[in-house]
DNA sequence: ACAAATGATTGATT
DNA sequence: AATCAATCATTTGT
């Protein structure tokens, strides 16, 4: 209405001139005359014209709309709409052209990333599986359990896909409801008002631009819940496992029966990864926990050394006993057997005395039955 | 429920 | 890159 009054106050020119509405109430408007077609009666037109449009909200429903069918027949109204549009679009010039490009945002973009990685936004089966079985292999899990472990992981990843889904289609739905609802009101307008397809198209642009600000917190709540839930499932810490009771076994067989040296070499690991069917890194993690846990407390360890001490011997007992009688047959000494210090440490040094006296008496005797001094001095 | 045991992580060190 | 040391978070044993 504002508008209306101002434009054509403005531009006076372009308005409906030589046309009286006046008369014409619900006529067709070729049916009226052409009173004054100069001068003082054009005039008078606008003047007519301008009064009526300040009264139209005084008029009925019925009134109005049969003004405006006038209004929309008039053979002058498309040159006067564009006409009008164009003013429109110039007056109007300072609110658009600062928002016309939109360049890609990154933050969008990274969640879009991080929604597909993890399977949410992906296809709707293979995805999430492939999602979750990559998390597991990454998680380092032990192996063997992987699918139970994760099946509840899945269902709650799927869980989140389905609300992300369902959310997702709810927003677009209500955006492209709300889309043709502003277009048809606006197209409805634009029989009345100067409205281009143009700023059509702008206004639906900007209603896009604001629900995809919504879809935008969707996904970022998505992620977060994501996030949260890889933590609480996937974080190794978290959710981790004991090794079985053999692993542990063959492990702390190895450990012990290289209690002078328990350094695995790289080769050593892996072949004790594949016989504890745990990863390679869980056999370092291991040895690193164990080594550590030793040395800070031999005492508590000592019953467990003797133990599988004694394991060992059965097992090796005839190779050392052979090694022995080799060694005393051809040989002489071996030149660091005297010395029974147990350091541990890498090539640097800082070696420190860890094996007490009585771990190595133990082992002696559980080797070959004899003390250690024994030992030693059958060798020397 | 509590403490001990245990596997993993992290930062420093070498 | 491997290891140590401290620490975390869980599991297990009581």
């Amino acid at each position: 209405m504002d508008d209306q009054s101002r434009m054509m106050q403005t531009h006076p020119g372009v308005s409906l001139a030589g046309h009286s509405v006046q008369g014409g109430m619900g006529l067709p408007p070729h049916v009226q005359g052409h009173e004054g077609a100069d001068g003082d009666g054009r005039k008078q037109d606008i003047g007519d014209i301008l009064h009526q449009i300040m009264t139209i909200t005084d008029q009925s429903l019925d009134e109005a709309q049969a003004k405006k069918h006038a209004l929309n027949c008039h053979r002058m109204k498309p040159a006067l709409f564009s006409v009008l549009c164009e003013i429109k679009e110039k007056t109007g010039l300072s609110i658009r052209g600062a928002q016309e490009e939109e360049p890609p945002d990154p933050q969008l973009m990274r969640l879009d990333n991080m929604l597909l990685a993890e399977g949410v936004s992906g296809p709707e089966k293979g995805g999430g599986a492939a999602a979750a079985a990559a998390a597991a292999a990454a998680s380092g899990g032990s192996g063997s359990d992987n699918t139970a472990e994760h099946s509840d992981y899945r269902a709650k990843l799927s869980q989140i896909r389905q609300i992300y889904h369902t959310e997702l289609e709810k927003y677009e739905q209500a955006c492209n409801e709300f889309t043709t609802h502003v277009m048809n009101l606006l197209r409805e307008q634009s029989r009345t008002r100067p409205i281009s397809p143009k700023e059509i198209e702008r206004m639906v642009s900007i209603i896009h631009r604001k629900f995809s600000s919504i879809q935008m917190q969707l996904k970022q709540s998505t992620c977060e819940a994501v996030m949260i839930l890889r933590s609480r499932f996937l974080d190794a810490r978290r959710k981790r496992r004991n090794f079985s009771k053999q692993a542990t076994e063959i492990l702390n067989e190895y450990f012990y029966s290289h209690l002078s040296n328990p350094y695995p070499s790289e080769e050593a690991k892996e072949e004790l990864a594949k016989k504890c069917s745990v990863l390679f890194l869980n056999v370092s993690n291991w040895f690193g926990n164990k080594r550590i846990r030793y040395k800070k407390n031999i005492g508590k360890f000592q019953e467990e050394a003797n133990l599988y001490a004694a394991k060992t011997a059965v097992n090796a007992a005839h190779a050392v006993a052979a090694a022995v009688q080799n060694s005393q047959a051809n040989s002489p000494t071996t030149p660091t057997s005297g010395k029974l210090a147990i350091q541990w440490g890498l090539d640097t040094g800082a070696w420190q005395t860890l094996c007490s006296p009585q771990t190595i008496t133990s082992l002696f005797s559980t080797f070959l039955g004899v003390t250690r001094h024994n030992f030693i001095s059958t060798r020397t």
